[in-house]
RNA sequence: GGCCCCGUAGCUCAGCUGGAUAGAGCAACUCACUUCUAAUGAGUAGGUCUCAGGUUCGAAUCCUGACGGGGUCACCA
């Protein structure tokens, strides 16, 4: 948008020298390469086959065309196809002072509005590195829109249901002994995950204890399949087991069904564990500083989609099997047949979830919906939004699955089995701690209050736990190593930090309130390096709303963080040659802190102005 | 096996709507704090961009195929 002037031109230039109609997108500048004269270069290669002429005598006759005619290109040079162009300071210092800071990459309200689902945890289990990725992903998701102009509604679906909490429940009942979260001092989810786990220890028992009854025996020899030994027999047939023989099975499923029958003291059961949970997660969410505008619960959700069964019956979406299930095909555009409908007439997953988005919609009349879920459920996804589509549902065209690969460690995959799951609570609670080790000794820091202290500590910790994972495209898998999140130096969240609260000493040492460059006429190197990067950051938020994808925004503030802390070493600034210099400079850092702020800000990344 | 995603420096990642000699950080080794915050900067070293074809004036980028890694193919969620 600042180079419209040079694009006019450039398009007048082949005009009049050669008679010849382009088309913009042929005449994209780009900055120009390090080791080359000039600002902005054109490449001229796609008109020599059109013209016939060669890339040198296009670039020099279009050059000096510009040269000519375009007042703000004082200079250029040709290398092989590549023309590059120098621009006059005028047209620098115009920029800046144009640069609407504040607001700078933010765009005008468009009138469309965003759900954006994302976390949506179970409630057996306290939130884990998985999670994390999730929510960091989902919440400047959310952001990005914002930035864009979208009205966003930030949700998540909560698995409140199943077979899962029953058996924390069950686990409860048996081996609590009335013990709260208060009354042990336990965070409500952590304290919940517990009975999840003590269930799954006394399960393991039971069924080991089963194995070698007479019973179990029989089973094996009866169910095992060709030379198939006693140990990889039993690895397979657990959920077998839990489903017929197992006595805590059997109790866990009578919990299920007497919740689905609303039995009373199950459903209070349930609602006060839950509680616990929410009350967990809600502290972490705080932590975290995400925050949601409407919050789904499958326990209200898990029936719906019947009515779209129906639906999509009587427009031939659905078919019906002999048995009384329902399918739908969707063979011919190369996916399966899926089953959205069980014999017994009782909902599946998918069912649910159309049903779900069918709710969304009539809630919110949203254009477009978000689901951040991990890319083990792409397949689930598109089946959902072809039938979707195919039912006619009006946003069908606005959907998107926001797919993320799993987080690993160096050791390989999180396994609850054996305890290598990272838990959110511990993770962070580390991030911080590190950033206060290496807080602690710096004499800035030292000065503050121990409140200002602290907040100042959170924000660097989780700025780098936060930038670490958010730099990662979405889609890639992803190595966390906890000890490279907690890294404070190099491409991390608080080197970004660092620029930021650089340029905040600055300005409060500044004294000066003159504020008039018209007259700088020396910009020096990296001064219109950094320019470059500051007429790049609306295309940085827009291309990341189009593609979803927040770790381009990372990455932007890592690159002009860097070209910053050059400048800063390179260039005095409070200490500058001229007074048009010093104004020019305490300009720019005014950009470039609103930039980083904003653009951190994009990523739930907080600064802090000390540090 | 069918389909989907990934493969870039020792490690973690950029670059991918085709453009100049493929970039950062970490780790290793040098150097720079009387100077606006050294959580910084400068430098050295490190690459058959998995491989093979193809398209093109030009390919890490697009197409095809192999190889390697992951995911998914339940009347589970």
């Amino acid at each position: 948008m600042f180079l419209n002037q040079t694009t006019h031109w450039l398009t007048q230039a082949f005009e009049k020298v050669y008679g010849l109609t382009t088309d913009p997108k042929q005449l994209l500048l780009s900055p120009t390469k390090k080791e080359f004269e000039g600002d902005f270069t054109i490449v001229v290669f796609p008109f020599v086959k059109e013209l016939k002429i060669s890339p040198e005598a296009i670039g020099e006759a279009i050059g000096t065309f510009m040269k000519e005619n375009d007042a703000d290109i004082i200079d250029f040079n040709v290398v092989k196809g590549f023309l590059n162009m120098t621009y006059s300071d005028d047209f620098w210092i115009r920029i800046a002072k144009n640069i609407p800071i504040g607001s700078y990459g933010t765009f005008p309200k468009n009138g469309k509005k965003v759900m954006v689902e994302f976390s949506s945890p179970n409630t057996n289990k306290p939130l884990h590195l998985g999670h994390i990725r999730n929510i960091l992903l989902g919440w400047s998701c959310t952001k990005i829109f914002e930035a864009n102009g979208y009205e966003v509604i930030k949700t998540q679906i909560i698995n409140d249901r199943g077979i899962a909490i029953c058996k924390s429940m069950l686990a409860w009942k048996i081996f609590a002994n009335g013990n709260t979260p208060s009354s042990t001092s336990i965070k409500g989810d952590h304290f919940v995950g517990e009975y999840y786990v003590r269930f799954e220890k006394e399960f393991k028992l039971e069924y080991e204890g089963f194995q070698y009854t007479d019973m179990g025996i029989a089973v094996f020899e009866k169910n095992k399949k060709e030379g198939q030994d006693f140990d990889s027999f039993f690895k397979e047939y657990k959920n077998t087991y839990f489903n017929t023989y197992s006595q805590l099975g059997a109790e866990a499923k009578q919990m299920l069904l007497d919740w689905e029958a609303g039995d009373p003291n199950t459903i209070e059961l349930w609602k006060q564990m839950n509680q616990w949970v929410y009350s967990g997660f809600d502290t972490t969410y705080n932590t975290l500083g995400v925050t949601f505008d409407k919050v789904y619960y499958e326990s209200d959700t898990y029936l719906l989609g019947k009515d779209a069964v129906q639906y999509g019956l009587t427009k031939n979406v659905f078919y019906k099997k002999e048995d009384e299930s329902i399918w739908v095909d969707l063979t011919d555009v190369g996916m399966d047949h899926k089953i959205v409908q069980r014999s017994d007439g009782t909902s599946v997953y998918m069912t649910q979830d159309l049903g779900t988005a069918m709710m969304r919609y009539k809630d919110f009349q949203v254009d477009n919906m978000v689901y951040t879920v991990a890319d083990e459920q792409d397949y689930h996804f598109q089946v959902l939004f072809e039938i979707l589509k195919r039912l006619g549902e009006p946003y069908a065209d606005g959907l998107y699955h926001l797919s993320y690969g799993m987080v690993e460690l160096p050791q390989g995959k999180m396994k609850s089995r054996e305890g290598t799951v990272v838990d959110a609570d511990d993770l962070i609670a580390e991030v911080i701690a590190e950033a206060q080790n290496n807080t602690i000794e710096r004499g800035e820091v030292a000065e503050m209050s121990i409140e200002e202290q602290n907040a100042t500590v959170k924000k660097i910790g989780l700025g780098a736990l936060k930038y670490f994972m958010i730099k990662v495209q979405p889609k890639k898998r992803m190595i966390f190593d906890p000890k490279e999140s907690v890294d404070l130096q190099g491409q991390t969240g608080p080197y970004i930090q660092n620029a930021y609260v650089r340029i905040k000493s600055i300005l409060r040492k500044n004294d000066s309130t003159a504020s008039n460059f018209d007259k700088y006429l020396s910009l020096q190197p990296q001064e219109k390096v950094l320019m470059q990067l500051v007429m790049e950051y609306p295309n940085v938020i827009s291309q990341a709303c189009k593609d979803y994808d927040p770790s381009s925004v990372a990455n932007f503030a890592y690159s002009l963080a860097k070209e910053f802390h050059k400048f800063y070493h390179d260039v005095r600034i409070l200490g500058a040659e001229s007074e048009e210099a010093k104004s020019f400079r305490l300009h720019l850092c005014n950009i470039i802190s609103d930039i980083l702020q904003r653009s951190m800000a994009t990523l739930g990344i907080e600064m802090p102005e000390r540090m």
